[in-house]
DNA sequence: TGCTAATCGAGACGGTACGTCTAGTCTTTTT
DNA sequence: AAAAAGACTAGACGTACCGTCTCGATTAGCA
């Protein structure tokens, strides 16, 4: 990472200069790793990329939507296919929790969902990731339907809520190091039920 | 609402004034209502309440700790216990998420999960917090596993945790105004799970 | 005084606002004249000149050096050149006393010695000022040594002291109506000694 | 100094403990050396003597009273009688220098002075004392004017107000380490005045 | 001898100010 | 036109003291 490469970046005239939005998404990203959500200020963020506030400012009107575009950067698509839904949701939720553990994606992601208890537009924003992200789950349940494993009257959307929620609880507990048993228990509850003859 | 009552409310002696402290909590509550997380500052509070900026820091040492003690007043203890787990499970929902829409628990809540991002302190007292949820939620899964209406080996805080988790992520993103209908569908989903064969 | 004819005073760049700072220090002044050296605050003069508290501290840091500069605004320079040095020292005397009695000076300077007492920095910048003036007033006893009027091996710098310490404690006790008798025969005193032979 | 002795002193009955009013005064008189003006806080007193603040208020109506109190009692004495009015004063510059220099005297002079510039009662407290003090020192004029060593017209009240000025400016600017030379040669422009012919 | 009354340490109270931080806006200068 | 730079008003942060208050314990002197 280049963010302290140029100790003066000028403007490049009358257009976007990229090299001061990749500086300042990337000095962004560090602040939040670094300070975590409480430190993760617009001054703090101006500060590290050398850039000023009114740059941010021009560019990402709130800092929900700076948290926004550095998730974005930094997603992972990955809606496994293994011919097995139980197998499929499980590998998701291990890859998703590995993801959030192991790259800063956590921290942001977390921040996020804090940004839009105080910040309308940005809840209005998740809110529509977050519907997103259930039809893209949802392509998992779809899959199993075509397969024939889940009844044809499933709403996908609400499994995928149902999982995603369980997700979102463990990222914003600090539960992220769910052993695969667990996530495997928890899946297995929403595909099979927890009735008794339902084995 | 009384917080207007007492013109000028002084020390009792070398011990916490009850009124003070009832005073702060109804102030606090008032302004997470009026002016939401954003405008939830110790400051407001204590104008708000007439009382000093020490007064409130001596009693809870951060935000977090105000949050946690204005959400426990306001509790509502409710596991319903109709004879039928989906009912149960059912009827917790609608009530958790009629109780968080009507009173001003559903803004506490919020508050204190979006503040436990960025306080350590409390992360750990809202992970503790969930914990406790969790048993007493799972008594409902108790109760059916002894009417043989649960599978024995069911982990039931587990499951509490699932439903937990899809109340969170509703009031998270503004979705408490959930039919019931979506809510009966997905506890179906957990309770029966979603194979075709399932029943 | 046109303090308050700016409702919103913005920057104007990523320079000193002239009229911020002025705005400034003609609030410290009103401030310490109506409110006293007690109500001397920050606080109150960021309020009373509709500024910030970063502003004055990013160009004061300190209570001592907002008096100072008010001081050295409101300062008189005034060595009268009568010919005779008594007269000379009595005539500056004199115009001091009215200054400090008519102008906000007596307070502003009465401060800066108050504030002196606690913090370093103040009283190193007082002990500037004060030996700066010692110079100053001294050249009243050189001219008079060039005239032949005073020994010259007299410490005009001393004698400056001398007069000054007396400015000082009338200052510092209230007593800035002495009449002009007084002032003439503490001078006189410094000038002609109090021997009975001396003249 | 017995200051830590008594790890509990409570009350003696329906009237003031001694022990109390000493401890508060040694405590006061440290807090003031220790930690200099600035740090001298009725808190910190009560702190440091273990006492409560209502104690102090009751007997010490402000900070200027509690100095007030110190300053008596520290207070030395001292009027030489060399039979020459320049030695006596001189002498006197010269021990009230050291006096001040080697005791916590000094810090709470200045400091009593200070806390005049902002309290009406301190101010006037200090007036009274300069005043008492001006006749005190007087006397030593008042002696030579009986030798016949001092003019008997001389107003010994304003001399003793010109040394003492001289004093309180050195105290105040943080010069009590004038040597003898200088403070001789001040005393001298007072005594012989500084014209030619005067000697 | 028991009661009253003032004092003690203690510490909470409503406030104000401290000095620092950030928010979001503004203007100038440079490219 | 957009960049950096940094100043601007505004206001929250958490802490220190202010001077007042009430407690419970203590003890002398009055009844």
């Amino acid at each position: 990472m280049a963010e302290d490469a140029d100790p003066a970046r000028k403007s490049i005239g009358a257009r976007r200069n990229p090299d001061s939005a990749e500086a300042i998404l990337v000095a962004a990203e560090a602040v939040l790793v670094e300070a975590g959500y409480a430190g993760f200020s617009i001054e703090a963020v101006a500060r590290r990329a050398r850039a000023g506030k009114p740059t941010i400012y021009r560019w990402w009107p709130s800092k929900a939507a700076l948290l926004l575009e550095i998730y974005q950067r930094g997603k992972r698509v990955d809606s496994p296919d293994t011919g097995n839904i139980e197998d499929d949701l499980v590998g998701f939720l291990k890859s998703l929790f590995s993801h959030w553990r192991e790259t800063s994606s956590g921290s942001v992601f977390r921040s996020l969902i804090a940004e839009a208890q105080s910040d309308p537009a940005a809840a209005a924003a998740l809110a529509g990731y977050s519907k997103g992200r259930h039809s893209h789950t949802g392509q998992m349940i779809e899959r199993a339907k075509a397969r024939g494993e889940v009844a044809v009257d499933v709403d996908a959307a609400l499994v995928a809520d149902l999982i995603g929620s369980f997700a979102w609880k463990h990222l914003l507990t600090n539960r992220l190091d769910e052993d695969e048993a667990t996530l495997r228990r928890a899946v297995r509850y929403v595909v099979q039920g927890i009735l008794p003859q339902s084995r």
